[in-house]
DNA sequence: GCCGTTTTCGGCCCGACTGTTTTCAGTCG
């Protein structure tokens, strides 16, 4: 798709008409455009050719035009012609904390710094300080800066990043100072990945709650430490800023703190519309500035008219208008779960038997899971014979008969081999009760044999799920070159599910093409390709797309009870969407 | 550059913090 190209020009446009001190508002129209773009879930080529680019929120004439000429001519004249005045490295400054738009000008313009490493260069020679408006500190602090860029961490996984604020939230959530405590920012948002970590509290005791936080022993340097505000680096370079404000103002704080920018942008916007300020500590009246709401989150969208919005719909995807429209979703909760599609044991690479996972699975509460060890080629993965699989038939039935409260289906995590054919016939795939396939190996292709490889899969009549679509590894692998939108579209007509994959580091499919599979009429299964025990608590994270990809309960075949799964994986054709 | 229940022109979210300054610009979220 050119979706996430075009975003990548028009955000690196947006930064040089920064630096070129443009309007900011035509800076944030394109901005918008690039949030607009990552989230939109549609191919804007097939906007595009359906002659619609304007009915998307935030496109207007020039946006159009720069768009088609893009998608015709793979180029964009007034893209290069910014570059020409202002390099690629100049841009690049941008990434320094402590720099931003003016400063990066200023340093291009007297001091010809174009790179992070002449940067590096004038800083040491001490040329910095002696520019307008610099001094002794803005050198330090730039120096510093390079400093955390050349360390720095990619993005955090959602994953790692959720049992770390657990962690600390459970640590001064035992204070008695603390009246309230919250995550906020894209954390709070479920986002797959997280830059730092932001925690609110309610206290009327700010300093007593700074100055255990700061010195926590996990704490390995404080950044800054005030009365409201202060951010410390734990072990493996995670950021954790920690704000407290006062209880009356809870609320509107984690409303503010939660974001998204431009989701809070919108919401600002509507706000004012109604003779409404809003800001971290309450909502006002404009004219007598009256504190009308701010001690509760929900109060700030009911004011507007809106219904509660869940923060992981707060990305300016169309969940304003869904909402005065009264139009929302009601999403998937983890509770509507019953039970775990995807999961490994020691019969082929898992780490615990069928049983341990089984007891694991009833403890969480789910009627049924799904045995799926891999099938004979993924040799690597001790992946099963057919012999195996047979022997496995026996076991199951065996503990089906002895374990209560639990079944346990049998199934496969077939491989979906280089020629697109299965890795068992269909007579022995015909016998399991569930069956997902996957592509595990020549994931170089091209792009139309990889597609395809995948079409042949769900056309096949006794393949009900395929696993981790696009086969990425967040901060790793790039998505396979595979035509996500053909996939889907066959998903629909054979009635094949696509996986949610809830392993931290795949999510796989992701929020925004799980919200087009749903358009499409394509159901979704949520796994969590368990290897242990301790995997299958991760199913939370595959809730989190699910809930950011604007699904609901009935677009999860695993939210079925036993018998309707059954129904729904007996005749799979039946469930198409033509 | 986008947008429209007064508007096709004139608006466009809001505040904290920092450092370099004598009243404010730049950056961040």
């Amino acid at each position: 798709m050119k979706n996430s190209e075009l975003a990548h020009i028009f955000s690196q446009i947006a930064k040089i008409l920064k630096i070129k001190g443009e309007n900011p508002f035509k800076i944030r129209a394109y901005e918008n455009i690039v949030s607009v773009l990552n989230g939109l879930p549609t191919d804007i080529e097939t906007v595009y050719r359906k002659g619609e680019l304007n009915h998307i929120p935030g496109v207007g004439k020039a946006i159009a035009k720069k768009i088609e000429e893009y998608l015709t001519t793979n180029k964009l004249e007034y893209y290069e012609r910014l570059n020409e005045s202002v390099p690629f490295g100049v841009v690049g400054l941008l990434d320094i904390l402590e720099i931003g738009p003016k400063t990066a000008g200023l340093l291009y313009e007297k001091l010809g710094v174009d790179s992070i490493e002449k940067l590096e260069k004038a800083v040491n020679e001490h040329r910095i300080k002696d520019l307008p408006g610099m001094g002794e500190k803005s050198e330090e602090n730039i120096l510093r800066g390079i400093k955390a860029y050349k360390k720095r961490h990619e993005r955090i996984l959602l994953g790692n990043a959720l049992p770390v604020a657990s962690n600390v939230i459970e640590h001064l959530d035992g204070m008695k100072e603390v009246q309230k405590i919250s995550i906020a920012g894209s954390l709070r948002r479920r986002a797959e990945t997280i830059g730092d970590i932001d925690i609110l509290v309610a206290s009327n005791h700010p300093d007593v709650i700074m100055k255990e936080f700061t010195s926590l022993p996990q704490v390995d340097e404080i950044l800054s430490e005030g009365l409201t505000k202060s951010s410390v680096i734990i072990k493996d370079n995670i950021q954790i800023d920690l704000r407290i404000v006062d209880f009356s103002s809870f609320g509107a704080a984690l409303q503010y703190f939660t974001g998204s920018q431009n989701h809070n942008i919108r919401i600002r916007g509507l706000a004012q519309k109604h003779g409404l300020k809003i800001n971290e500590y309450g909502v006002y009246d404009t004219e007598s500035e009256e504190k009308i709401a701010g001690e509760q989150e929900v109060e700030i969208y009911k004011i507007l008219n809106l219904p509660y919005i869940p923060p992981e719909l707060r990305e300016d995807r169309g969940e304003i208008e869904s909402g005065l429209k009264n139009t929302l979703p009601s999403i998937l909760e983890l509770s509507d779960l019953k039970g775990d599609l995807h999961l490994h044991t020691n019969w082929s690479d898992g780490k615990n038997s069928i049983l341990e996972m089984a007891i694991e699975a009833r403890e969480i509460g789910y009627q049924y899971i799904a045995i799926t060890d891999h099938s004979q080629s993924l040799g690597i993965a001790a992946g099963l014979t057919v012999e195996k699989l047979y022997e496995q038939v026996k076991e199951i039935k065996q503990l089906n008969s002895e374990i209560k409260d639990i079944t346990i289906l049998h199934g496969i995590e077939v491989d979906i081999k280089s020629d697109g054919s299965l890795d068992f016939p269909d007579e022995i795939l015909s016998e399991l009760d569930i069956v997902i396939a996957a592509i595990h190996s020549g994931l170089k292709q091209e792009r139309e044999q990889l597609t395809q490889r995948i079409i042949s899969a769900m056309q096949n009549r006794y393949v009900h799920i395929i696993a981790h679509t696009t086969g990425r590894i967040i901060g790793y692998r790039e998505p396979y070159q595979i035509d996500i939108n053909r996939v889907i579209k066959i998903a629909a007509e054979t009635g094949t599910a696509l996986e949610i994959n809830s392993c931290p580091e795949r999510l796989d499919l992701n929020d925004v093409y799980c919200r087009t599979a749903k358009e499409k009429g394509v159901q979704m299964a949520i796994g969590t390709d368990a290897h242990n025990t301790n995997g299958l608590k991760s199913i939370n994270y595959g809730v989190s797309v699910a809930r950011r990809g604007w699904l609901e309960k009935e677009d999860i075949i695993n939210t079925l009870s036993l018998n309707e799964l059954l129904q729904r994986l007996k005749n799979k054709k039946k469930f198409s969407k033509l």
